[in-house]
DNA sequence: TATTGTTATACTCTATAACTATA
DNA sequence: TATAGTTATAGAGTATAACAATA
């Protein structure tokens, strides 16, 4: 026999299959809205920060580390270094381990903009996540690791 | 006196702050592109399977509800609306209640495309988080909660 | 006056294909 | 041959400002 709570969480399940997806999508859109209103003064898109705050521990990465590990392809990333290039944020060098690679890496002039990137990214979630538990953390970092499996290709 | 425990904690933090929105990030460029690749035959836009996936439960909605709904604004929406409107998936008609505002609905020939853009995102959870607990699952639910509160402004 | 949505405009994001240089 | 990254190209996403219609 099926427990008015169990038959409760499955007509859940069946109910919104895909919400949580939509709910993801919801929450990258917000959060990367705030952050560009947060850092309005630095004149930076999305994905400009994105990539900064990616950099902003101070290792050099080369250009394929920097698309995967921001979920986008090296094409992507292109103009859009050269854009932070130009303005003097950071440095492509050649990877001395492999000519064919770039290595970025911020500059002096860069490092402070990366570093303003990554602490509106935590004061965002300082500010938003103030009233989540430890445990309710770590099951979104369980589920965001799960979703963020390699794709199938 | 801190344990060893505690202060590894700390330093995670210190090191990590901003951690979390990251891996939220690359998360949603994951899941889109997959569910890219799950639909690939229909042919459709990463914002597009969300706007279908949202009209998928048949119930029709205003485009400034649509653009909430998916963290966008209406004048992002016109083109992706109008593009699926001359595929003949959706119709927008004027809301007789306020006539400064469109409804938009699903055909019954966009019906479909919408339920496999939905079908697709319960597939792509039911496949990736096959081994995430229900309190995991529930953690992620109030951490993306709270991290999609209304922008100040 | 305020609000809904579109139009016009201007950039940025994104990917595919072709190319260069290196492995 | 295969890989890293760029260039060229094209389409889609995004927002601001101006506008029309309605509230």
């Amino acid at each position: 026999m099926i427990s008015g709570k169990a038959r409760a969480e499955k007509a859940t399940a069946d109910t919104e299959g895909g919400a949580l997806i939509l709910a993801l999508q919801r929450a990258a859109h917000s959060t990367l809205h705030a952050l560009g209103t947060r850092l309005a003064g630095e004149d930076l898109t999305a994905s400009e920060i994105n990539a900064l705050a990616l950099l902003a521990d101070g290792q050099a990465r080369a250009v394929g580390e920097l698309a995967s590990a921001s979920g986008t392809k090296p094409t992507t990333l292109t103009s859009l270094l050269d854009r932070l290039a130009r303005r003097g944020y950071l440095v492509r060098d050649l990877d001395p381990a492999d000519r064919r690679s770039f290595l970025v890496s911020l500059t002096d002039q860069g490092r402070p903009v990366a570093q303003a990137a990554r602490a509106a990214m935590s004061g965002l979630e300082a500010e938003r996540l103030g009233a989540v538990s430890a445990a309710e953390l770590a099951g979104f970092r369980a589920v965001v690791r799960a979703l963020s499996e390699a794709a199938e290709s």
